[in-house]
RNA sequence: GCCGGUGUGAUGGAAUUGGUAGACGUGCUUGACUCAAAAUCAAGUGUCUUCGGACGUGCCGGUUCGAGUCCGGCCACCGGCACCA
């Protein structure tokens, strides 16, 4: 017998795959059902794979392996996210440019992938930096921008002060960068925006056709944080009308003072009506010194100013109430501004104790001396509240909206927490934004003829103290002439974000090479939607969303032909290290994919990584439990080198077993259980060793095997020449269910609910016959004598229950 | 604080969705082979036990003939959001 030299087996097999194009995708076959798998691209990081990759990689290759066995047309693609900050970073310490560094890690990464033996079809690869990419990066962009979706504004915004770069709010993790961890500052500049909050109603209801896991959708509700509610006029002394945004309208009778953010524009209009503009000057400075996360720190205590001079009047009741500011109203949220109702909300109870202001009870149940009642499911009820006392809050809120409309002080509203998304970077590795600013005619997008706007190059990638990108040096790049007047002009220095290339790259993997559009109209209708999308929980509020987003933009003009991206959308569990804890450098826990593969191999690391827990979960590396996999396969590799003769038929020894492998494989698979489905394959081979497989029992079991461990099972179905195709090229195999039904059966007999005994009956025996030879059980006997047997239950081939009393 | 999740042997994890708890793997024990070790193969392995049994899925209670699974109340850990009106 030949040793299972896996070194050599695994690479004959890759170059076979590679050079035959094995799992090419084929468009046009109208034959056969398409089936579209998609795994997040990598970013090239000089580290090379981590173990936590193999793990949706080989998950989803599995999958992919399955359907095309099944007869599918399945397109399983794979490519580099490639632009980003670690490169960049990389390149200003060794001075290489970015584009050196990102070839030779894509090509380390490619050799990587190969070497895991992964399905993809490599001649659909993208790479986010090659500028035939994100010419149509730009692209989108330009369109967005004609639609009024890209616009650039001035405001505070985050800002990395280690990165030197502007964050999305979704890059902020805890007031701090979610990449190098350095604080957040806030900081006032003219960003490129774009519009997510225009599709936020779509984003939060379009999930509810999805098939994505209900964690994923509850996240991204959160996230885009949908509220409803009423704008509410309040008439001011100052003449302007005050305008808020409320949940409970119902609760007005209750508004006893108002709060102003310290950046609302009323303050500065006010200036000459507050007799105290110095004190209100003083707390706008110090509120804007704050990060955002010191103002999160310091939220227990509430600070603020109020307005002399100007005071607000309640419209349901006429009632003169005073105006505050304070850092506990969000400028970005609702009007900037609130009616504070201290009886029933936490913040406004804590400021109106503080500041001694009146607290109104209006709906009944609480204490509200001693702490705000805050009612949550709408059945408390109105008091002090005129025309809505007696009625439960959920009755009083359309009455009070019928009201304010009547009145023409206030109407119905829905208010999201969701932001627009700060979408300029002030650094040199990422698409340029084809914009120019020209003194007279403003900004002007580049006309699409001169797309790509190639990244120019640059002598230092260094980012500047003064916030500007690093391209803004180039000035031979920079000056330009306006594509509208003609006359001089600069372009834009800053740069696109990492996740633009990514909002949209699985389009471009249906038709990679389309000089003349970012996909061609027949590749968008054949591959339509990703029936299948695997990837992290950490993307679910940033790639995930904003490539909804995008998605749903090309859709409106006509470029797709779905609303959404995803069909189905899963995630899995992170590789965590021997400890249970994160694996990361400095803690020395990193395990490498090329170790495991040098010492054990391709295919017991795909195994193992399948093995190691519940897909979904964390789950801990254990190196001792990698040896488990790879003495599967050594025993695999011994059964399958026996020379076998015979026809493909099962063995009746064995026939049983391997139909309920192949149901229970088949079933694992499609719900991500592969550790069941590989526990149930070693189940098999453990019966293999107990009674000699036949030819067409090892043939169904390196069928079976073959998505796991593909290379091991190519060569064993070489020596045993099953056929002139290729294992992974066989119609996947079929079960029998009656097969899968042994014909007696164990089952346990309780007494009250207790077992007692075990007993083997004919599968579906009558309850009556089962009864018989359960009382003819010497156990039985024994424990019901002298008992009185009030009932039975009987659980077809599961159990039978005897209820007894004693006489 | 709000939203979500998890808790099962020494250990990673199974359990037909209310029906024999601990599949499969690791580890450990014993045996075979070996001068010996490794590898391999075989048997065993929840706890306690007076060997009749008794107990056992984070804790307390409930529903049920029957609960890891359902309900109520706690505890612990993990993830997300957080002064969002």
């Amino acid at each position: 017998m030949a040793d299972y030299e896996f070194n050599r087996i695994e690479k004959k097999w890759q170059k076979r795959w590679l050079d035959e194009k094995t799992y090419a995708a084929v468009t046009g076959d109208t034959t056969r059902e398409k089936f579209y798998a998609l795994v997040e691209f990598p970013y090239p990081s000089g580290q090379g794979l981590h173990v936590g990759h193999p793990r949706p990689y080989t998950a989803m290759d599995i999958i992919a392996r399955k359907r095309r066995m099944q007869g599918y047309n399945v397109l399983f693609p794979i490519g580099f996210d490639a632009f980003g900050l670690p490169t960049e970073n990389y390149a200003i310490k060794t001075h290489i440019h970015p584009r050196e560094v990102t070839k030779q890690n894509i090509a380390t990464f490619t050799s990587q992938l190969q070497m895991l033996g992964y399905s993809f079809d490599w001649d659909r690869a993208v790479d986010t930096t090659d500028p035939d990419y994100y010419k149509w990066t730009q692209w989108i962009f330009l369109q967005m921008y004609k639609n009024g979706l890209a616009y650039k504004a001035s405001m505070p915004v985050n800002w990395c002060t280690s990165c030197k770069v502007v964050l999305a709010n979704e890059e902020v993790v805890d007031g701090v960068c979610e990449r190098c961890g350095a604080p957040v500052i806030r900081k006032e500049k003219s960003q490129w925006m774009l519009k997510i909050t225009e599709y936020a109603e779509r984003l939060i209801d379009d999930l509810d056709e999805l098939d994505f896991i209900e964690r994923v959708k509850i996240q991204q509700k959160n996230w885009i944080g949908r509220s409803t509610g009423a704008n509410v006029k309040f008439a001011t002394t100052a003449g302007d009308d005050l305008m808020v945004f409320t949940t409970r309208p119902d609760t007005l009778f209750g508004a006893t003072y108002m709060v102003m953010s310290p950046e609302h524009a009323y303050l500065d209009k006010w200036a000459d009506v507050i007799s105290n503009m110095d004190e209100v000057r003083q707390y706008q400075v110090e509120a804007g010194k704050k990060s955002d996360f010191e103002r999160t720190e310091l939220a227990k205590e509430k600070t603020g100013v109020k307005l002399a001079g100007v005071e607000a009047i309640n419209p349901v009741n006429g009632k003169k109430i005073p105006i505050f500011i304070s850092d506990y109203v969000l400028a970005t949220y609702g009007t900037g501004a609130i009616m504070a109702v201290p009886a029933h909300d936490t913040r406004d109870w804590e400021f109106a104790k503080k500041f001694d202001l009146e607290i109104i009870e209006v709906v009944e149940g609480g204490n509200v001396d001693e702490e705000a009642f805050t009612v949550k499911d709408d059945s408390g009820i109105m008091i002090n509240s005129d025309f809505l006392n007696g009625m439960t809050a959920k009755e009083a809120i359309p009455a009070m909206i019928q009201w304010l409309e009547e009145h023409d002080v206030g109407s119905k509203q829905v208010n999201y927490k969701l932001r627009d998304w700060v979408f300029s970077r002030q650094r040199y590795w990422g698409e340029p934004i084809p914009m120019v600013h020209c003194d007279k005619c403003g900004w002007v997008p580049l006309p699409e003829s001169e797309l790509p706007l190639l990244l120019p190059d640059v002598e230092d990638y260094e980012p500047t103290d003064n916030g500007e990108s690093p391209i803004a040096k180039m000035t031979d790049w920079v000056n330009t002439t306006c594509p509208q007047c003609g006359a001089p002009a600069q372009r834009e220095t800053d740069t696109m974000p990492n996740w633009a290339g990514s909002s949209w790259y699985f389009l471009r993997y249906m038709d990679p090479n389309n000089s003349e559009a970012l996909v061609g109209k027949d590749a968008v209708e054949y591959w339509n939607q990703i029936d299948w999308y695997n990837g992290g929980m950490e993307h679910t509020t940033l790639h995930l969303l904003y490539s909804r987003f995008w998605h749903k933009f090309l859709y409106d003009i006509g470029v797709v032909p779905t609303k959404e991206p995803y069909a189905k959308r899963t995630s899995h569990g992170m590789i965590l290290g021997e400890g249970g804890e994160k694996m990361s450098k400095s803690r020395g826990n990193v395990v490498n994919p090329n170790d495991v593969v040098n010492e054990f191999g391709a295919d017991t690391l795909r195994l193992y990584i399948m093995f190691i827990g519940d897909f979904e979960k964390a789950a801990p590396w254990n190196p001792t439990a990698v040896k488990g996999c790879k003495k599967f396969l050594d025993r695999v590799w011994k059964l399958g080198c026996e020379k076998l003769e015979g026809d493909l038929s099962y063995s009746a020894a064995n026939e049983k077993e391997i139909h309920k492998t192949i149901k229970k494989v088949s079933e694992d698979i499609d719900k991500m259980k592969f550790n069941t489905a590989i526990a149930q394959l070693m189940t098999l081979v453990n019966q293999f060793n107990q009674n000699k497989p036949s030819r067409g029992d090892l043939k169904v079991l390196l069928e079976l095997l073959s998505p796991f461990a593909p290379h091991i099972v190519e060569e064993l179905w070489e020596i045993q020449q099953f056929d002139e195709k290729m294992a992974c090229q066989q119609p996947w195999p079929e079960y029998d269910e009656e097969k899968t039904v042994d014909s007696s059966v164990e089952i346990a007999v309780q007494i009250n609910g207790k077992v007692k005994s075990k007993i083997t009956i004919p599968m579906d025996a009558d309850e009556d016959s089962v009864y018989e030879a359960v009382m003819a059980d010497e156990k039985i006997q024994k424990a019901t004598d002298g008992m009185n047997i009030i009932k039975r239950i009987y659980i077809k081939n599961r159990l039978m229950n005897i209820i007894v009393k004693p006489q």
